[in-house]
RNA sequence: UGGCCCCUCGUCCAACGGCAGGACAUCAGACUUUGGAUCUGAGAAUGGUGGUUCGAAUCCACCGGGGCCAACCA
């Protein structure tokens, strides 16, 4: 029994090469190197399942490295963070390591450059050194101070470490070419002074190292094989390069660049989510409109549809935005087979059926799960002659599609009865308040025994037994679909969705899921899938947030008519 | 504007000089005690112009469009 040969991405194949060929003389391994300053979210994921699932298919092992040489906005919260939805997303590590644990090992190999003349301490000014490089049209210009001896510069570098210069006075510099047509080559600043506590080394160190000096010369020394990051680091990958050789690296790591993914209707980058957060336009990092792991978790989406939604989005080299509905199918497509049905009303409207005996309560018997899908199970329903339904399901002049209650129609109540509407009660502003109806006992459980049909089946609840609920409708945080390029430098907050949470405080639920623990996932049949809120939900105050709606044809069928 | 990268159905990803395929979306139908799910079918693409070649989505050139780079962020 053959299986087809998996298609491989553009860096599964390369992986794949150079496991066939032994190139770097050791096991394959990747790494995922974020900087803990912010909650990883639906980007990240993609890294993750590319640089851990690479390591587990080939064999090797995956390091999860913080990138920590920023102490100024870095914290400890976001570590733990990010650990947490590594595991939750279903990876484990072969070892966690951070780069300010290099940070004797870089400060040697600065020391080295210096000897050999690769490096130099500028004392310029910020301004002045931005000013020196140059544009893309137009080459640099050396410091004043390039030329200084190698003992100077040793001299120098030995008592920025030691704290001597305050935050800005010198920095230490590659001694590349200032002219050179990457940017990132014009003699690339490598250390700056900052007299900041790092939540781990303390305050141990006031000299840090910048991203393209620790990122590539980190990844050496772990011995990683294939370095993978996204497109925006192209340019940076010659400094890489140019580092590691002169480190004098064997079989040095490779750095290989894909698109990152990028999602209609959100955004990914870690400053404005972190402006979204701090100016509280959501509730926080998890909160369930966020594309954060943290939220879309609360939310109610599985770490195993995030893995299929980054598994499916695919890996390539130009970049991409993906569209919404292919986000909302993989949801869908998880939950569907994995929650249990249960019937709740949004906005009820109340039905007295007139001909049921008075006070008659009865307990019908409903699955848990469709016949398509492969789970058993019920429970007892109980059914009234007062009951709810959707204001949604019932309409007094309804079009020609309308398959729900009306006037003189016969609709099934799912698992009870077949109802028809004789009366509809208004109050004085003419808004409809309740519906007679008159149930078919020979109806129940669904089928008439006449074998008459009928069009719709609507949801209901029994008005005695019902429990009351919150429930918080979700939707896009943004109204368009790329917040990222608007036009002339308006503010992605300007497009901020006003609606993205419609809170909707009196539903009726079945009673039960009163005391299903927090978290708990559920169909409710017709409307969506929802969870109850991890953190707000408790038996008697019932949160439930809606992970995503059902595909709704009707829906499709009014906005298509109208 | 200098350098680099990218461009295949509406969207995302394949096809690696030899029949342009899959997924999502869309449309039509079947089935249905969820207007859900499922099943069947359909429509839908190689940015443009030249060149190389028996043969080009694939190689080359130019044009067009998009992206990244001028933090002591990553």
């Amino acid at each position: 029994m053959t299986h087809p040969a998996p298609r491989l991405d553009f860096i599964r194949e390369k992986v794949a090469a150079d496991h066939a060929s032994g190139r770097f003389g050791r096991a394959i391994m990747t790494r995922f190197p974020p900087e803990p300053n912010g909650f990883p979210h639906i980007g990240h994921a993609k890294s993750i399942c590319l640089n851990f699932g690479i390591a587990r298919e080939f064999g090797g092992t995956v390091n999860l490295r913080f990138d920590d040489t920023n102490p100024t906005t870095e914290d400890i919260r976001y570590v733990e963070a990010i650990k947490h939805d590594i595991e939750w997303l279903g990876f484990r590590w072969d070892r966690e390591l951070y780069a300010s644990d290099y940070f004797e090992q870089l400060f040697e190999i600065a020391v080295g450059l210096v000897e050999r003349g690769k490096a130099y301490v500028d004392s310029e000014t910020e301004a002045e050194i931005r000013e020196h490089r140059g544009t893309v049209t137009t080459p640099g210009t050396p410091s004043r101070h390039r030329d200084r001896s190698v003992a100077e510069n040793l001299d120098l570098l030995e008592r920025m470490k030691r704290g001597e210069f305050p935050d800005g006075a010198h920095v230490l510099r590659a001694k590349i070419d200032l002219a050179h047509p990457n940017m990132i080559m014009r003699d690339p600043v490598l250390y700056r002074i900052r007299h900041a506590h790092h939540y781990r080394r303390g305050d141990a160190w006031c000299l840090y190292p910048l991203y393209d000096f620790a990122h590539g010369l980190s990844d050496a020394i772990e011995g990683i094989t294939h370095s993978l990051c996204t497109l925006e680091f192209k340019d940076n990958r010659e400094i890489y390069d140019w580092l590691v050789r002169e480190a004098g690296f064997a079989a040095p790591p490779e750095q290989t660049e894909f698109a990152r993914l990028e999602l209609d209707f959100t955004v990914v980058s870690k400053r404005k989510l972190l402006r979204l957060v701090n100016d509280g336009h959501v509730a926080g990092w998890d909160d369930p409109r966020m594309p954060t792991l943290s939220g879309i978790r609360r939310r109610g989406v599985t770490a195993e549809a995030v893995r299929a939604f980054a598994e499916g989005v695919g890996v390539a080299r130009s970049p991409a935005r993906t569209e919404w509905a292919a986000w909302e199918h993989a949801v869908r497509d998880d939950l569907n087979m994995r929650v249990p049905r249960v019937l709740c009303v949004v906005n009820p409207l109340k039905v007295v059926l007139t001909n049921y005996p008075a006070g008659q309560v009865e307990q019908l018997e409903a699955p848990y799960y469709p016949h398509d899908v492969p789970k058993t199970g019920s429970r007892l329903v109980p059914f009234s002659g007062e009951l709810y339904i959707d204001r949604d399901d019932f309409m007094e002049d309804p079009p020609k599609k309308f398959f729900r209650l009306a006037p003189g129609r016969e609709v099934r109540l799912r698992y009870g009865y077949f109802i028809t509407c004789d009366e509809v009660i208004k109050n004085g502003s003419g808004e409809v308040v309740e519906l007679r109806c008159r149930y078919d006992p020979a109806t129940r459980g669904g089928n008439a025994p006449d074998g008459r049909k009928v069009q719709g089946t609507i949801h209901w609840v029994s008005a005695a037994h019902a429990l009351d609920c919150e429930l918080r409708l979700y939707d896009r945080l943004f109204t368009v679909a790329d917040p990222d390029s608007l036009p002339d430098g308006q503010d992605f907050l300007s497009v901020l969705n006003p609606n993205s949470l419609e809170v909707v405080p009196g539903a009726k639920v079945e009673p039960s899921v009163g005391n299903d623990p927090a978290g708990s996932r559920y169909q409710f049949e017709r409307v969506g899938y929802f969870v109850s809120d991890p953190l707000d939900s408790r038996p008697n105050v019932l949160v439930f947030n809606r992970t995503v709606g059902l595909r709704d044809s009707w829906q499709k069928e009014k906005t298509r008519s109208s």
